[in-house]
DNA sequence: GCAGCACTAGACCAAAAGGTCTAGTTTCTC
DNA sequence: GAGAAACTAGACCTTTTGGTCTAGTGCTGC
């Protein structure tokens, strides 16, 4: 599960410079936890993926595995908000970034055959952790934020942007079960439609 | 194999009749998985919840975990999926059960303190067990079919449902993670005035 | 009342989990 | 080039994991 292969930076996808212990670590661990959710990945398995030793893991991280989580999420947090803000400065329509990300989703959802969320939701299952849910958290409140000023700031933006989130968490969730990015596609889709309405 | 009798159909909780042991397991199964997901739930939490001996659960359940977790995924989908077939038996439009899923969906949010999803998105992170997310798929491709046939069945009929289902399993992870409902609310209740649309 | 069954009970186990700790080895400074 | 800091290396520890296994218990039909 090397994450170094990164030729484009097109994508959600980690840098491919060549990458220090503590990037790597971060990127392996997102990797890993987007296929198979916190409690899903052991210690060992983004050792293995890595093939670093456990003191650089707690040299980098001493909080452990949680830490180590909280920085995969923060990661892929900013990575999708400086490409929404990125996107949404080029004065596109909402819908129209939507799309984009979704696309930009099954490209990332094909690539791993399936077994990656390009998003946040597996993580989602980290109950318990309470640093790490908020990390989570703090995550969707930025790129709903994002979604909601683009849209105009009003009630009814924000009802749009939930909706624009909702449907591109959930469509993944559904192109991830059906291994098809069919439904993501269908339920984006429609949802950027009904977005751009005014 | 068969789930113990309902008493009240109003809810997608599990029964509050005295149940057996098998009953039982599935039951706290289901709730602990949705809670934690699949590998965030440890065999000793399941016989906790129950106060039942691991002699039982592997009587009951020969496969050990995975074989309870399918069971309360079967378990779940039949329920959702009878509750879909009444409400649609009603002639009722697809936005407004949509809705009524949505509004009981939050109450088992708040009811458990948004530390449970009603639905099968945490649970989704376990990929691996192949026997599971087949059982996963298999339920969310019921409940697509029943909207997509209550929709008509032709081909914007399934980007429907598929918006509908989406929203909702989107909707309930963004609700989860901002314990409030209101973001589910918003993103179903959109969803469902673009699918009553023809 | 006893044979056969479904089920309970929990000791036991090997493996894997997350984490600590002490030695090295680089890589900076000056 | 010496000394300090940053980092690697992996042996080691404790707890927990999912699972097995044998011994019971209590209800069934006969």
């Amino acid at each position: 599960m090397n994450m170094a292969s990164r030729d484009t930076e097109t994508t959600l996808a980690p840098p491919s410079t060549p990458m220090g212990s503590k990037e790597r670590l971060v990127a392996a661990a997102l990797s890993l936890f987007q296929a198979k959710g916190y409690h899903g990945v052991a210690i060992s398995d983004i050792l293995d993926a890595t093939d670093l030793p456990k003191g650089s893991l707690y040299h980098h991280f001493p909080g452990g595995k949680e830490e180590l989580a909280i920085a995969a999420v923060g990661f892929i947090a900013d990575e999708v908000d400086a490409r929404l803000a990125a996107e949404f400065s080029k004065n596109k329509r909402a819908g129209a970034v939507l799309l984009e990300l979704a696309h930009e989703c099954v490209i990332w959802l094909q690539r791993s055959d399936y077994s990656q969320t390009p998003l946040l939701g597996l993580l989602a299952a980290s109950s318990g952790e309470s640093a790490l849910s908020a990390a989570i958290c703090d995550a969707q409140k930025r790129w709903l934020a994002q979604f909601e000023t683009a849209l105009g700031g009003t009630d009814a933006a924000h009802d749009k942007a939930c909706l624009a989130l909702a449907s591109l968490e959930g469509g993944i969730s559904l192109a991830r079960m059906s291994r098809s990015s069919d439904l993501l596609i269908r339920s984006v889709t429609l949802a950027a439609l009904h977005i751009n309405q005014r």
